[in-house]
DNA sequence: GCGGGTGTGATAGGAAATTAACAAAAAAGA
DNA sequence: TCTTTTTTGTTAATTTCCTATCACACCCGC
């Protein structure tokens, strides 16, 4: 199996293309077919090969490309990423973990594409409080109107899609918070919970400490790996939820 | 004028349709004809019709029905309001003041329709810090790479589509704002600039303590318009910037 | 009840987008 | 170098969307 390379990149003609369309797009919102071969000076049914090829990535609406999905990715730019990332996988682990949103209650989600599908996942008449800090999340929840909706702001990380606090934020300290559905880019015995940045890492930690309970929400590939930031000892979930349901942390690494 | 009324609103069929319409693509991001068709219980071509009579709302892109103009305005649900909102006239307002940006410099940018549209009168290669409050603001905003995006948090506000802070909210006071342009319900000589409510009221005072210089960017139907929350006496403003171009406060209202 | 107007549905023509199939070109491997 | 495989371009066929036109139903004022 070739495609099991999550590190290097050794180009590929294709996989710049789609990189340098999935750009263009985001930026303009929509690009037509015709625009977008002339762009990547390629032919129109070069385009539309590509495309189908990355349906989770872009999408065709009538003869323009779109971000697929309501762009509830729009944050990870790169399609290394986002060829590897498992959306099945994650929005099981989301389905795991829906059960335990209870109306009227407060719930944190954290930044990432894993948890957004929580989102989707809330009833349309379960009133709920859900604190965030992504923009993508933002978005999703927006168009809920039984959700309220509250954001920790701070300078905006287009790899995360996320605002970062530029001071100390006092936003969180205005909430109790019942839930906090976590994601993280690794998850190891010793190491815990890890992210790619500090300041990712702070807000995390930030969130767990107000919140009476903590999951976890991953998918099975991120067992064993590990990001420089560590933000959690895996003893702080409750419950860990993966593509194979809610489980304590214990049972995980044996 | 019989299109004068904000208040009461006598249905009228067609409205109606709009608005579940307009709702039901806000909430799906996306509905294709047929199924709007059959949503409202009406033929295909009555929907075409319906949307064509109102581009500025709803659009379509190959047989699916989306928000216009990038969802820039997604907040305003309301068709009353959108119907009397004049887009040319706010981005000519916008052109107005383009010319005051300047490289390096940070902007504070009003919730509304009408500064929004002065992101996309940023230049692609100006360097630019744009702190903002508002949901499609900062969604136009997150599009340009050379714009370092600043979020203020706090409770969301669908009518406005912008957050307002829980607390005293701390993360203004870490930045210097060379040039805030404001935006207004109403303008009137003695009581000056007005929003609807008064948290948004409080939010654009703060951000103008901390401005440098504040222009008011507004279309001319708002003056003698009065809302109910004051927020800014004319003098604060160092210019007003209209369809007519930038003028000093002084010299409008005689 | 009788026109005039408006709003709505149905049909057909044309335009555009999508698919499929095949040929040419490029890349990879032996 | 030659073959094999993959990738790309072209064309044609199919489907889908868009527009225009006409016909019918409804509402109002007279």
């Amino acid at each position: 199996m070739p495609n099991q390379r999550n590190t290097a990149r050794p180009a590929g003609k294709k996989e710049a293309r789609m990189r340098q369309l999935h750009q263009a797009v985001a930026q303009a919102k929509s690009l037509h077919v015709r625009e977008a071969a002339e762009l990547l000076d390629v032919s129109e049914m070069t385009v539309r090969r590509d495309i189908r090829e990355n349906e989770d990535i872009l999408q065709f609406l009538g003869g323009h490309i779109v971000l697929a999905d309501d762009g509830s990715h729009r944050a990870p730019y790169d399609l290394a990423d986002a060829a590897d990332r498992k959306r099945p996988a994650k929005q099981a682990a989301c389905a795991a973990c829906a059960p335990l949103l209870r109306p009227q209650q407060t719930v944190f989600l954290d930044c990432g594409t894993t948890v957004a599908h929580l989102v989707d996942l809330i009833p349309t008449d379960m009133d709920l409080t859900v604190i965030c800090y992504a923009l993508n999340i933002a978005d999703m929840a927006v168009r809920r109107p039984n959700i309220r909706l509250v954001m920790l702001g701070g300078i905006y990380d287009g790899p995360t899609a996320s605002f970062y606090p530029v001071h100390e934020d006092a936003t969180l300290e205005a909430f109790a918070i019942n839930c906090a559905f976590m994601s993280a880019a690794g998850v190891a015995p010793q190491l815990g919970a890890t992210c790619t940045t500090f300041r990712e890492a702070a807000v995390k930690r930030a969130a767990m400490a107000r919140a009476q309970t903590s999951v976890l929400v991953v998918d099975r590939s991120k067992f064993g790996q590990v990001a420089a930031a560590a933000f959690a000892p895996l003893k702080n979930f409750a419950r860990i939820a993966t593509e194979d349901g809610l489980a304590p942390p214990e049972t995980l690494f044996g």
